[in-house]
DNA sequence: TTCCTATCACTACGATCGTTGTACGACCAT
DNA sequence: ATGGTCGTACAACGATCGTAGTGATAGGAA
C-alpha cells in the first residue's frame, strides 16, 4: 500500500531531483534516494512503487519549487519596458544558472527522459503550458502587451539558453554573458527596438 | 588486449549513438550495444573496456559525422548575405532536428554527461572549438566578416535552440519554426538586420 | 612446416538494479 | 483494553549491470 505522507514524500523527491542533478538519470535508483535522503532503504520504493514514478514526483515537485519561485519574482508591479525585461530574464538566467543550477540540471535530465516517457511528457507539457499563462500574466502586470505565442517563443527560447548555460563551460556563467544572451533572446522574438506597431521577422 | 579493428569499433559506436539517442544514457551498457549492432555479446566490452570509453567513443563518432555533415553542406561558395545565412541556419536546425533526431538526440545525453564526467567534457570542448574553427572558415569563404565571438555565440544558441526543437512538442518541428528559430538567433546575435530604409533607431 | 602473437567470441564474477512481499508498530474508534 | 487499519522498515526475488578473464583461431615470421 502507498503511504501519503506528503512530507516525506516531499523529501524523497527532493533527493530525486538533487541525485538527478548532481549523478544524471543513471544515477537515479530507490536505494540512492534513500540513502540521499537520509531514510531506511526500502522507503522510496515504498512511496514510488515503481522508477517512473520516481521521475514524475520529481518533475512534479520542480514545478511547485519553479511556481513558487516564479511568484516570488512577479513582486515587480511597476510598468517596465524593454530594457528592463531583458534585465529581469537575464538576472533569472544566471541565478537560475548558479544557485538553482543542479536543480534545473535535472529539469533538462528529465525532459530528455521525457521524449520516451509519456508519463513524464505530459507533466513536462502541463508545466510548460502553467509556465506560459503565469508569465503571460506576468507581462501583462508589467504594462507588457507580448502575445502568448511571443511568451510561449521566450519561454522556449530562455529554456534552450538556460541548458547552453548550464552545460556550457563554466567562465561563460557569467552576469555578462546573461545579460548579452537576454538580449538576444528579447531582441530575436519581439524584433529589434520596442514600438508601437512591433515587427516579427 | 583491446582489439583495434577500426571498422568494427566504428559499428559499435554507431550502435552506442542510436541507443543513446533512443534510450538514453540509462539504457546504454555493453551488452545493448553488442545487442543493437547484432554483434556476438561481450564484444563492446572488448572493444570498450569500460562504460566511461563506450560513452567518449559515441561522442568521437559524432563528432566525425558531424564535421562530415558540416564539410559536405559549405559546398556553398557564393557570397551571401544575411537572409541567406538565416536560411542556411535555418535548414540546418530541421535537418538536425529531423532527419539526424537521434543522433543529436545522443549529443545532448552526452552534453549532461560530461557534466560529471571529464572525459566526456574534453572530448566535447575540443568538439566545440573545431566547430568554431570550422565555422568562422565557412562565413569567411561565404563573404561573411563574423568576428570569431560572434560565430561562438552563435553556435551554442544554435545548439540550444536545437535541444529546444528536439525535445520540444513534435508539431513545433515545422520549417517555419525552424525559420522563425534561425532568424531569432541570428538577429539575437549579430543585431537588427542593417538595410537601407530600415527603421532602426 | 611450426611457432607466435594479435584478435576474437564467449563465460564468469560480484554488485546492484527495479520490484514485490512480509512483519512489526503506532494510532484511532470502539 | 481490543481489533483493525495504515505507515513503515526490511528482506528477498530474478534480472541485469560493469568488468575481467579465458580459450580458440587465424595469419605472418621463422
Amino acid at each position: 500500500m502507498a503511504p501519503q505522507n506528503t512530507e516525506r514524500r516531499r523529501a524523497l523527491a527532493d533527493a530525486a531531483i538533487d541525485l538527478l542533478g548532481r549523478e544524471g538519470v543513471h544515477g537515479l535508483t530507490h536505494r540512492n534516494v534513500d540513502e540521499r535522503a537520509g531514510l531506511p532503504s526500502g522507503t522510496a520504493s515504498n512511496y514510488f512503487r515503481s522508477r517512473d514514478a520516481l521521475l514524475v514526483a520529481a518533475m512534479e515537485r520542480i514545478a511547485g519549487l519553479h511556481r513558487a519561485d516564479m511568484e516570488a519574482g512577479s513582486l515587480v508591479t511597476a510598468p517596465i519596458g524593454r530594457a528592463e525585461l531583458v534585465g529581469i530574464i537575464g538576472a533569472s538566467l544566471l541565478y537560475s544558472a548558479t544557485e538553482q543550477r543542479v536543480r534545473y540540471l535535472a529539469v533538462y535530465e528529465l525532459t530528455l527522459e521525457a521524449t520516451r516517457r509519456p508519463a513524464l511528457r505530459e507533466v513536462l507539457t502541463r508545466m510548460h503550458e502553467a509556465a506560459v499563462t503565469m508569465t503571460v500574466g506576468l507581462h501583462r502586470r508589467l504594462g507588457l502587451d507580448t502575445s502568448p505565442d511571443d511568451v510561449a517563443n521566450l519561454i522556449v527560447l530562455y529554456g534552450s539558453t538556460l541548458f547552453g548555460l548550464l552545460t556550457g563551460p563554466s567562465d561563460r556563467l557569467t552576469a555578462e554573458t546573461a545579460a548579452t544572451l537576454a538580449n538576444a533572446i528579447v531582441t530575436g522574438v519581439l524584433g529589434p527596438a520596442v514600438r508601437v506597431g512591433d515587427g516579427v521577422s
